[in-house]
DNA sequence: CGGCATCCGGGAAGATACTG
DNA sequence: CAGTATCTTCCCGGATGCCG
């Protein structure tokens, strides 16, 4: 005997809990990791890809569908000049960040957490607006720049807080430039920037004083006892 | 030819990224619905199921074994008048809270989001300290208990917060007894509580003035338009 | 009853190749 | 560049059965 196959009902917890909901949008694997390379502004494919490493082309498809139809994000057609097809979050879609921000303070005490691990220029950037602390930061006012492999990026102090937006660093108080993992080794892993210097992994422009202050903004939480 | 099979290594995303490490920990199926459901104490196996509906037996004793081993939960025997063997989170593990509360309150401007969906004591009280306006309960101070199936909890309204505990409701303020659902419709569904009297779904004992403020304590954002 | 092992079917994820 | 097409592998969910 053969039943209607019918229309494929997508799995779901079948929960009014809010967050049991949320799972539902996006708790399918790589869907929140999509969402936070848009984090920062609208991507295309390719780019996503890169961005995501271990991502095949046909999940990336699926979750690019799985989100639009969510209304978390919207495909949209660039104007003729680069005519290419960028993905960007709806403003209800930006509105996940601080779901980021409490995964990552969570995680970052987690026993198993190795921040030495490759990362995206968008992680980076996120976890400085996670991680900042707002104290040491009070009287701080500057722009800083980054160039982080295709992405550029910058970054103003004021007030305790942090804003990063991509653009152009020309004419920042400071500018790092290199990959993002030598970047996060510095901020994350107290490998002194002379050593990057040295090995030529991150150049170091502009306030030098103000490059060794920036890097003690982010402190990492206490890890938990046994790992 | 033959290769030696190994351990199984787990699926990781390899990323640096805190969110990503928090997705490593607790991104697959069920495992954040399960520390959910231990958010207010500890549990055994068979209640766990229970307040899960729809996970199975062989998943559930696989997330709770990724869950010790990751150390955000212990499973622990209690003395010989009980005997039975609980899982409890790790105080790391109820640090999670926050990101429940985060993935709650964006999922809820959803517009696929349906309160009327069977819900768990555990989740409706974790909602009440979720969504609590501040304001509007700045100046109430109160005891509620709340008698949901199995399950009893006292909140407690002072200074514009709830708090929310295990424990026996007698001598409250104000009791409500019946089904999370039916509780949910009175707060979140607009039922009123008498019809929800009526049909007998909810019982109100006490102080009925204050169950009508109560249920206005905790207002739903506005959805997202386009459903 | 509480917890775990095992088998099985279906579907989601991963790898690779290919096309407009 | 932006995705399909195909194949394989693995995970999820259900059922059953064992053992304390």
């Amino acid at each position: 005997m053969e039943l209607e196959k019918g229309t494929k009902v997508p799995r779901s917890y079948a929960d009014a809990c809010g967050a049991a909901h949320a799972l539902d949008l996006v708790g399918e694997r790589w869907a929140l990791l999509v969402i936070r390379e848009l984090m920062l502004g609208p991507k295309r494919f390719t780019d996503l890809r890169a961005d995501l490493p271990g991502i095949s082309a046909n999940v990336l498809t699926q979750r690019l569908e799985g989100l639009e139809s969510a209304g978390i994000l919207t495909r949209r057609k660039l104007p003729p000049p680069v005519s290419a097809q960028v993905y960007e979050l709806t403003p209800w879609g930006y509105e996940a960040e601080p779901i980021f921000q409490e995964l990552g303070r969570w995680a970052a005490r987690s026993p198993s957490h190795d921040p030495r691990l490759p990362l995206s220029a968008n992680s980076l950037m996120l976890s400085f607006r996670t991680m900042i602390d707002r104290e040491k930061a009070r009287w701080l006012r500057a722009t800083i720049g980054f160039r982080l492999g295709r992405e550029t990026f910058v970054g103003r102090l004021a007030d305790g807080d942090i804003e990063i937006e991509r653009g152009d660093p020309t004419g920042a108080n400071l500018i790092f430039t290199g990959p993002p993992t030598a970047l996060a080794a510095a901020v994350y892993g107290g490998v002194p920037l002379a050593a990057l210097e040295a090995e030529g992994a991150l150049k170091v422009e502009g306030d030098r004083a103000l490059a060794e202050r920036f890097l003690t903004l982010f402190p990492l939480p206490e890890k938990v006892e046994t790992p």
